[in-house]
RNA sequence: GCGGGCGUAGCUCAGUGGUAGAGCGUCACGUUGCCAACGUGAAUGUCGUGAGUUCAAGUCUCAUCGCCCGCUCCA
């Protein structure tokens, strides 16, 4: 009858079957809203309340914690948005984040042009000539995917996927910089600082959690995707050839992250990326996705596990080398080719040396990719339950412990006989040691299904037998079952149950 | 960007050209003896925004912003 996040126990009440529901339930309780919300809003962008900040952040700790703070191989890092501009002309970002994208004249259907399956030729319209591919002649064969049409296609528009600023206030003498569209290439431009501030040897991981912005065509249901959005990524470099291990093992080390969380296993599965599909870096691609309740229900990414091979450490040796260049061509980013590899790259700059076999090369990269924004719904989904008792709905989130916003509540059962001072003693002790919450107005039932609703794990209650025998009752959010602790043992006993 | 739907109190919604409403929630006081109890009272509206038509617009028209659904897109 009881669901559990430890044992996976069946559960019997209602889950969240559309999203709207969850919207509702966000702003009601203070988790989320849309932003510029008086001002009409902004679309796609949207601002975490009180009782969201503190799940995001508790989504964050609880990354960290499992990637970095617990284990011997991995360090943490925290980089600017800003970047030099040429980091994201020898990412590719500058080159392959200005797609063109042509609209069928019959049915308005924008498609991007290096999609349009046309008669011959798989390569002319790369992003390497986008002057090749502006010709419009080079469209007159090419079908529109949705309705069939050849050839009716208006002139290649760029889009400008990389969200693009100014930096310096004298804008005669300012350049143009990017706001950064993924946070790893931070952490590959401080591969050599950390490798000579922190004597790691290979194999070992970068972790960084940050915001980074996208100029998305679309956006999508509610924070699943947004224009701005905030990541977790590790790029874990080792030695070639060992790639492959390390990416089955962070593949499974990044599942069962979600699982020991309390995703339900049977809305979690794994989407390898077919061949035509891989990113240009990648030598292999493997989603973790959730069933989201979007229409009739979706399986979404929630993360992607890259092998990124020795692609961007090499890239930025090239790049590094650019820079000449980027001067001499007035600080112009995008008409600034990156110089070609020398013969010896593998001993570059960005190169390692190995101890062990007297060897010198460019590890490999491994990078499991999390969207936060997109996790923290994930999360808010599957907590999501709606059940019956004595005929009265009850909405409740079921979150993992450590996930929860608020991990106790105290009350006093009633407003007198010193209730309330005792109740305030109790909480004063616990928010020490974790965020929580004291409520002495109206009924205790109803303060009962305020914290349901936000998902708290335990509620304290202070009653008459408290002045006889010093204990309290602790009530379950999942099973609403009340246990009488002495309240000597009671801070113990709630760090056990909440890990904490 | 296309097509469809929607936008009225914090939430869910009613209101088809003539005084801005309900339920729930919120707050205060009283009551209280464990699951959204009860009584009394109270606060809360740019009717998404801006124009237009009209004696009169939440209601009709146009534009615009935002959300949801379906496409498209998502290196």
């Amino acid at each position: 009858m009881v669901y559990c996040y430890l044992c996976k126990g069946k559960l019997m009440a209602e889950t969240l079957k559309k999203l709207d529901d969850l919207v509702a339930l966000c702003k009601r309780r203070g988790f989320i809203f849309q932003s510029s919300d008086i001002y009409g809003g902004l679309a796609s962008c949207y601002d975490y309340g009180p009782l969201g900040v503190e799940l995001k952040r508790n989504v964050k700790n609880a990354w960290w914690k499992s990637v970095v703070q617990t284990r011997d191989d991995m360090v943490g890092l925290d980089c600017s948005i800003l970047m030099h501009p040429m980091v994201w002309k020898a990412s590719g970002h500058v080159d392959k984040f200005a797609d063109l994208i042509a609209e069928c004249k019959k049915c308005n259907t924008r498609t991007r042009v290096d999609h349009l399956q046309g008669v011959e030729n798989e390569e002319t319209t790369h992003h390497e000539q986008p002057e090749a591919a502006m010709a419009k002649d080079g469209l007159n064969d090419k079908v529109c995917p949705k309705c069939g049409t050849t050839g009716q296609f208006t002139e290649p528009m760029p889009f400008k996927l990389m969200f693009e600023t100014q930096m310096g206030a004298n804008v005669d003498d300012s350049m143009k910089v990017y706001l950064r569209p993924e946070t790893a290439q931070g952490i590959f431009t401080n591969f050599s600082n950390v490798l000579n501030t922190t004597r790691l040897k290979l194999p070992f991981g970068i972790a960084q959690i940050g915001k980074s912005f996208r100029n998305e065509v679309t956006t999508k249901a509610f924070i699943f995707r947004t224009r701005e959005f905030e990541q977790m990524e590790i790029e874990f470099f080792c030695v070639p050839g060992t790639d492959e291990q390390w990416w089955e093992h962070w593949k499974n080390e990044r599942m069962k992250w979600y699982l020991d969380l309390g995703i339900r296993k049977e809305n979690l599965r794994f989407r390898p990326h077919a061949d035509d599909e891989l990113a240009h870096y990648a030598k292999a691609c493997v989603d973790i996705e959730y069933l989201f309740p979007f229409g009739q229900g979706d399986w979404q990414e929630l993360e992607g596990i890259a092998n990124r091979t020795d692609y961007d450490l090499r890239q930025h040796q090239r790049g590094m080398r650019s820079i000449t260049k980027w001067f001499e061509n007035g600080r112009d980013t995008e008409k600034t080719p990156l110089v070609d590899e020398p013969d010896d790259w593998s001993k570059g700059p960005l190169s390692y040396f190995d101890d062990e076999s007297r060897k010198r090369y460019i590890p490999y990269v491994i990078e499991p990719s999390a969207g936060v924004d997109r996790g923290m719904l994930a999360f808010l989904v599957d907590a999501y339950a709606e059940e019956e008792v004595r005929g009265e709905k009850r909405n409740l989130l079921r979150f993992h412990p450590s996930l929860a916003p608020i991990k106790a509540a105290v009350f006093p059962l009633v407003k007198k006989d010193g209730m309330p001072e005792k109740a305030r003693t109790i909480y004063n002790e616990l928010r020490q040691y974790f965020t929580s919450f004291y409520d002495q107005k109206g009924a205790v039932g109803r303060r009962y299904r305020r914290q349901d609703e936000a998902g708290t794990p335990f509620c304290i209650t202070v009653d008459g037998q408290t002045a006889e025998d010093n204990t309290v009752t602790i009530r379950d959010r999942d099973s609403m079952e009340q246990t009488r602790i002495n309240c000597d043992k009671l801070l113990g006993y709630l760090r056990e149950k909440l890990g904490i």
